[in-house]
DNA sequence: TTAGGGTTAG
């Protein structure tokens, strides 16, 4: 909320006398207490809310609640609120006489304003501190300010009080504790257990739980409450359903995506732009980037939201120059980029190896839009340098950033180390970062990744004996797929799928009719010290190609495959894939960790660039 | 005189 545009008449006719005293009769009192009210009702700058503190100040009206309470809650622009609270506790007023209304008028300001939430839970303890008591409305606020912190124990001891106080039967109190829980990382069993406990749930409880669930990467738990939320009966809304949008998502289930699309035609369900974005995105990251752009032209309101998740997509399946344009375009429909849509931007210069035209938007950013580059920024930009193999320029890009390089930046200076066969490079950085990290599991794993390509088994194995006497483990690889609605997890090696025997018949086939189209294993990609036929059969485990082998098996000739790995795609993976692609007339969309795959008749819309 | 769940990157 902001101050009204429209000056009032009542204060641009207020003067100031600097003699002015007011006699020490009450109704006089009383005339200047009603006229500060006033005055305050009509404020409508800062300027002049600082004007009505001088005039208190003269009329003797310092330590009078009312006036004090009005002039706290003026207005919900943080620098008057925060101005106007000092002035308030900085009084001689007994603060327990005040309203509660002023606090909460107080903590809402706070906690709506981007920084300010822990300045919302410090008033809130003001609160408690000086015993005024707190109401159903005061909880919704500090418990959105302990969502924004992130802070899972700050959260437990607010739920504390609100039992505490009786308000934990107040189903606005409950949705936002769930809220609340599920914007903490380790917080998703306490939202569920609010969840569970809570005896009454509307489609705002649900939404809340799905949303959280989606939020803190339990897409598969998102999807399923949905479900049940169905077979009990609550209507979902259009909230509802950018939270299971976004788990779709998340897992990559395109076909779901599409039921809720049309589930939101068929019920008639209100299309926000928030929706629509999360349409959007979710055809984008599902695979079919087509769709998410047909559907981005045809909205009729387009945030700065809409358009990243339009130029992210492009940007994820490699096609660089579009994102590129539709940027341009976005500028020139007069939406001025935030620095989401230039991480954005340079990713996708990144993924399409337009490094020139990266480098241009990264000094546009800085000098035409006055965005500050963040870390992520940076990144992005070593990312560019890095995968065009332009090494050295991104060991100077990092050594004159003005911030601390972090992981992300050191790891892609070593895949590219990797890539390019700078393997004494990349080994010296690693070490140095697992020296600053040493319980960074991933770490460990690229220095064993750069012994395996140089053949040095001793040392690979050494350190794989660090990581056993460290309690760390690989990120085990897994692929997903969808098959009639239902979402299917592999990995390396699975055999708990009922059809696994058929699995490992196909992909036995697939093994030999490769070999015949002139296939090679990528063996120096195994990590484990074993002969060469045995890292063959390794490979061959490796979870795409038994997703590949389960999808051939369940459907139909000639429809595509659609699957999602957790990681990146590894060398063999990707050169096996082309040649499935074309041996058995398939394409197949793959989205790894970082991007998308389209293979097609033998070749990947990557161009081996990745 | 006040209140709850939603979209982009990392």
């Amino acid at each position: 909320m902001r101050f009204p545009t429209k000056p009032s008449r009542t204060i641009t006719t207020l003067r100031l006398s600097p003699t002015l005293e007011l006699p020490p009769d009450t109704t006089i009192r009383r005339v200047a207490e009603q006229s500060c009210l006033a005055l305050l009702q009509s404020c409508n700058s800062f300027n002049k809310l600082t004007q009505i503190q001088t005039l208190i100040l003269k009329l003797g009206l310092r330590n009078n609640p009312l006036v004090l309470t009005k002039f706290a809650s003026t207005s919900s622009e943080l620098d008057a609120i925060h101005y106007a609270s000092s002035f308030v506790f900085s009084s001689d007023a007994d603060i327990r006489v005040f309203d509660t209304f002023l606090f909460n008028t107080v903590i809402r300001a706070y906690a709506q304003t981007g920084d300010s939430k822990d300045k919302a839970v410090y008033s809130y303890r003001t609160m408690l501190d000086y015993g005024v008591f707190p109401n159903k409305f005061t909880y919704p606020f500090v418990l959105k300010s302990c969502a924004g912190l992130a802070r899972l124990n700050l959260g437990k001891s607010v739920h504390a009080s609100v039992v505490k106080f009786g308000f934990d039967d107040d189903l606005h109190v409950q949705n936002t504790m769930i809220h609340m829980y599920c914007c903490c990382d380790e917080g998703v069993e306490s939202a569920r257990k609010v969840f569970d406990e809570s005896p009454k749930l509307d489609s705002v409880t649900w939404s809340a739980m799905i949303g959280g669930y989606a939020r803190l990467g339990h897409s598969a738990d998102a999807i399923a409450l949905f479900r049940e939320m169905q077979v009990k009966g609550v209507h979902p809304d259009e909230i509802t359903m950018v939270s299971v949008l976004s788990a779709c998502t998340n897992l990559g289930a395109l076909e779901l995506g599409k039921w809720i699309e049309s589930y939101v035609k068929r019920e008639k369900l209100q299309q926000p732009v928030e929706l629509c974005n999360a349409l959007v995105d979710m055809f984008a990251k599902c695979g079919d980037v087509d769709k998410a752009m047909k559907l981005f032209r045809q909205m009729n309101d387009r945030t700065i939201v809409s358009w990243t998740s339009v130029i992210v997509g492009l940007a994820m399946h490699g096609r660089g120059e579009e994102a590129v344009s539709l940027f341009e375009e976005m500028i020139e429909a007069g939406v001025t980029p935030d620095d989401v849509a230039f991480i954005g931007l340079l990713s996708a210069c990144s993924h399409s190896g337009l490094v020139e035209t990266g480098r241009y938007y990264f000094n546009t950013m800085v000098k035409k839009f006055s965005i500050m580059p963040k870390i992520e920024h940076y990144g992005c930009m070593v990312d560019l340098l890095s995968r065009a193999g332009l090494v050295k320029e991104a060991l100077d890009f990092v050594q004159q950033m003005p911030i601390e390089p972090n992981q992300i930046i050191w790891r892609s200076i070593i895949t590219a180390c990797h890539a390019r066969g700078e393997l004494k490079l990349g080994e010296s950085i690693t070490k140095r970062l697992i020296r600053n990290e040493p319980m960074h599991g991933s770490n460990y794993v690229l220095l064993s990744n750069i012994y395996a390509k140089l053949l040095h088994w001793e040392k690979k194995t050494k350190v794989r004996e660090m990581m056993d006497m460290k309690g760390m483990k690989k990120v085990p690889g897994s692929t997903m797929i969808e098959l009639n609605n239902e979402m299917y997890e592999f990995v390396a090696g699975d055999k708990s799928h009922h059809q696994y025997r058929e699995i490992y018949e196909m992909v036995d086939e697939m093994g030999r009719e490769m070999k015949r189209a002139g296939y090679v294993p990528t063996t120096s990609q195994v990590l484990l010290d074993i002969d060469e036929e045995d890292k063959e059969d390794s490979l061959n485990r490796h979870s795409e190609k038994l997703a590949i082998a389960f999808a051939l098996i369940n459907t139909a000739p000639g429809t595509p495959i659609r699957f999602v790995k957790n990681l990146r795609v590894c060398e063999d993976c990707h050169s096996a894939t082309k040649f499935i692609s074309k041996i058995y007339n398939r394409e197949i969309v793959v989205r790894d960790r970082n991007r998308f795959h389209h293979f097609k008749n033998g070749l990947c819309s990557c161009g081996d660039f990745w």
